[in-house]
DNA sequence: GCCAACGTTGGC
DNA sequence: GCCAACGTTGGC
């Protein structure tokens, strides 16, 4: 199993209303940049990820499952663009903020640290296990 | 609201 | 195929 990170701004679409679509989990349309698609065209079912709220919150707030592979975003004729489905598998008991990553050694080579604007992202199992530590939740 | 970083586009 | 111009993202 894999592990990654799923950003999204809370205004336009937010945990909660990930949490609301339960376990049929929902497409993460939208993505236009490669490095992003390819990520999303690497993961297997059952893969786990953080949900991070950018802007506002700056801080992962959850953890999802990817339910379905990679297949044609729905919102977009444009063949090039594809998506995985996540669905949300529980919240976080502490949100860990970009700030506390970024005082964290063990955390600080994290692609949210070195690259913040790739929007989907690899996370290293290390990287995994850490967070979920400061988070309080169960890996 | 600003600005730096970065990715994409299009002219040559 | 290069590179300048432009648009977008996201932290601050």
């Amino acid at each position: 199993m894999r592990f990654w990170l799923f950003k999204s701004e809370p205004d336009a679409w937010s945990w909660d209303q990930q949490v609301a679509k339960g376990d049929a989990g929902e497409e993460w349309s939208g993505v236009r940049n490669y490095q992003a698609r390819n990520f999303m065209r690497e993961m297997a079912l059952g893969d786990r990820g953080f949900f991070y709220h950018s802007q506002t919150d700056k801080a992962i707030v959850g953890l999802v499952e990817v339910c379905a592979t990679v297949h044609p975003d729905s919102i977009t004729d444009d063949a090039r663009w594809e998506c995985v489905d996540i669905r949300a598998l529980r919240p976080v008991t502490t949100p860990v903020t970009l700030d506390r990553i970024k005082a964290d050694p063990m955390l600080a080579d994290m692609v949210l640290v070195k690259n913040s604007r790739l929007s989907v992202q690899p996370v290293t199992p290390e990287e995994w296990a850490r967070i979920c530590a400061l988070a309080g939740v169960d890996p």
